[in-house]
DNA sequence: GATTCTATCTCGCTG
DNA sequence: CAGCGAGGTAGAATC
């Protein structure tokens, strides 16, 4: 671990100072005022203002202003990041193919560059995910309706795969949509078009259900799945203390 | 515009750093090893490694590691953040409720706190977006089908608001759902939904077209078009040069 | 506040 | 490579 900054450096010097920290592997940040362009998937502008640079060793690069989750302008993983010098400004010129896309961001001032040998062999443990509730569900299936029998999970249909599919005690086949939180339409059209599948390639159709199993639907979601003569199944992704 | 550097700082006068920041309204980074913890929506945990912790004056917090666009955990704005020390490391606190949840980020050695001064009255201008499409449809409706005549947008159905509701050549009522790019099936049930909503308060439901307007559709997409009637125009959202 | 939908969504997985 | 679906999605518009 290692941490360079240079304070208010010239021009040149914030140039040398990226692609030191570029050509290390490092992660480095640039603070200063900027002005961006993309162009790419979409394209846009953003005016001179103060912003924070951050460029990855995996071809990242962050635009971040004094507010927001997201950055105002960004590039994925794996774009060629490039420091020169022109008109008497730091440009730094990020880029990648499939597809074609490139980013400018062009500081007339430069008030400070850091350069992190950043090393992350951790990784990241989430509980409370759709695979938990799953997990939950056939460890206890009558979470779902007293009587229900899991057989595969990923089952595959025309549709798509299909997150749980079993039996209920009549013997009908029933078709599990997992949400891990509040769901609105669109788990419904998902849910739908799985057990309209499976339907067309039954000759009894109207036996197969279709149940959506989320802590809670939305109304609009809740009057399509009457439409649809779908079911609907409170369950947590993890047990409520 | 101000920066302010502390390059290896002790735990206390990385707290005092942070805390400075924070009080004087600026974007503040920490550089170091770090463990973090979350709990809210869902729960995670992430063992040492070294990070990038951004602290954005609107409450907002960003863990970011080496790799992805994506930081590994954060803080939506409106966060209350706060510095402290305990067993000899810094720790970042940051809260909020509705809902409830929270970020600890423990740092074991600390390699710089850095302090931005940011100020940003620039607005992001970007174009190529749906509602560039849109523009380009209103203006040319041709590019749906010769004869086509917008009606309204944004016409409300009880299933959610219509892109463009419009009618034909042969009086026949038209929806157009419009997508920026390639179409997948959810933008097909979207389409459906709203043709469905239609039909039901029509007393002549066949003569209601849907028409997904896009660049292109998966097969996928395609298959269920076909099955629910519906129809597909290719329309880039920017004039291809 | 809750709901709905867009997004340069990102990310991972599968064929 | 494309397609499909999850995500602590975030963000905006609307009710």
């Amino acid at each position: 671990m290692d941490a360079t900054v240079v304070s208010e450096p010239g021009v040149e010097a914030a140039r040398d100072a990226v692609r030191v920290g570029l050509d290390a592997g490092d992660v480095v940040s640039v603070f200063g005022r900027c002005r961006v362009a993309y162009d790419g998937r979409a394209s846009s502008t953003l005016g001179a203002g103060d912003r924070l640079l951050l460029l990855k060793p995996d071809g990242t690069a962050l635009v971040h202003t004094d507010e927001g989750h997201q950055p105002v302008n960004w590039q994925p993983p794996d774009c060629d990041h490039a420091a020169t010098v022109a008109d008497g400004e730091l440009v730094v010129h990020s880029s990648r193919s499939t597809p074609d896309e490139e980013l400018y961001v062009r500081f007339e001032a430069v008030e400070q560059v850091s350069r992190y040998a950043v090393t992350d062999e951790s990784t990241l443990s989430v509980e409370g995910t759709e695979e938990d509730l799953r997990q939950r569900v056939l460890a206890d299936p009558a979470l779902v309706e007293a009587g229900f029998e899991p057989r595969a999970t990923e089952r595959d249909t025309p549709a798509g795969a299909v997150d749980i599919y079993g039996v209920d005690s009549d013997g009908r086949t029933v078709v599990v949509e997992l949400k891990r939180r509040r769901v609105g339409p669109d788990a419904v059209g998902q849910l739908g078009r799985y057990v309209d599948a499976l339907r067309r390639d039954s000759h009894d159709g109207a036996s197969i259900r279709g149940i959506l199993v989320a802590p809670s639907v939305t109304d609009r979601a809740r009057e399509l799945l009457a439409e649809e003569g779908l079911e609907f199944v409170a369950v947590e992704p993890t047990p409520s203390e």
